[in-house]
DNA sequence: CCTCTATGGCGAA
DNA sequence: TCGCCCTAGAGGC
């Protein structure tokens, strides 16, 4: 589940079950149990997110860095009993809990032990945040304007625009009408003030629902008849995984091909070839026909 | 039951 | 480019 929404989520949602007071740290799996030796019983000051990265800041300038990777978890339960955590289940990394709340974390790429010169480094290392007030999305802007790499790529590096993953890579592509094999550099300044401003909305949606919807009013099940989405990520979207099937706006099948490593989609008809000095870029990539199990 | 895929990203080769 | 992290849901048998 973890874009940039998933994890400044998760960091309000600690530091509301867990800020202000001293906390339980454990590792049940134990590869992080000297560490958590280290900082059991101190108090959580706030829970925060950089793009991907959550940071657990406790007293004494310890910090926890996670990164949930692809299938990390981190849970938080509220106990219907005072003080009765059960028995971690699986391969628990790491376990906070206090009187009426515990948190494990599962999956996790990473977990450690830093101080705040670390934090400082891990954020430095990224772009612009969507999610964070401060952000200045003319850095992203100068580096994609600069850049033949894809938009599809650009987008969604992590030293470009921090906390966008594959979901809102291709849906606010969508929306934007780009097509993801696009160079950074044919981009005009106001589409991209425009991505901008729909990912911090966008995302931002995310937070408060904890799932990623891009449709718009005219385009959700109710509004057009169709069935709504019925898979393990629950929001109406555009293109992402719909490959084979009709586009939403205009009933052309929507593609998939790869880029960098990772599947992306998109609508052939909304999300026009780029052409240039008369080549065509990406008029042979993509299968309509794939689906994926 | 098994196998596959996945909203990431690191480090080894 | 690949293995890993070792979760979770879907689909096949």
């Amino acid at each position: 589940m973890p874009e940039g929404h998933t994890l400044k989520r998760l960091a309000l949602h600690l530091t509301e079950a867990f800020a202000g007071r001293p906390v339980r740290v454990s590792s049940p799996q134990g590869r992080f149990a000297a560490e958590a030796a280290t900082i059991d019983g101190s108090t959580l000051e706030r829970a925060e997110s950089a793009g991907k990265h959550l940071f657990l800041d406790f007293a004494a300038d310890h910090l926890v860095h996670i990164h949930l990777g692809l299938i990390g978890v981190f849970e938080i339960s509220t106990l219907a009993t005072p003080d009765a955590a059960p028995a971690p289940i699986g391969q628990v990394r790491l376990r906070l809990s206090n009187t009426q709340s515990y948190a494990d974390l599962r999956g996790a790429t990473r977990c450690d032990l830093i101080g705040s010169i670390g934090r400082a480094e891990v954020v430095a290392a990224l772009g612009p945040d969507p999610l964070r007030a401060d952000a200045d999305p003319d850095l992203a802007w100068q580096r994609i304007r600069r850049s033949n790499r894809a938009i599809g790529d650009l987008v969604m590096d992590q030293a470009v625009l921090a906390g966008i993953g594959n979901v809102y890579r291709a849906e606010v592509l969508f929306r934007h009408g780009i097509h993801p094999l696009r160079p950074g550099s044919s981009l005009r300044a106001g589409q991209f003030a425009s991505i901008w401003a729909d990912l911090v909305a966008l995302m931002a949606t995310g937070v408060e629902t904890g799932r990623i919807d891009t449709v718009r009013p005219e385009h959700t099940p109710e509004a057009m008849g169709r069935p709504p989405r019925v898979d393990d990520h629950g929001g109406e979207v555009y293109v992402y995984r719909r490959n084979g099937m009709p586009c939403h706006v205009c009933g052309s099948l929507v593609r998939t091909g790869e880029l960098v490593g990772r599947n992306t989609f998109w609508c052939p008809r909304c999300q026009p070839v780029f052409r240039s000095r008369g080549r065509t870029v990406g008029h042979t990539h993509g299968r309509s026909t794939r689906r994926p199990t």
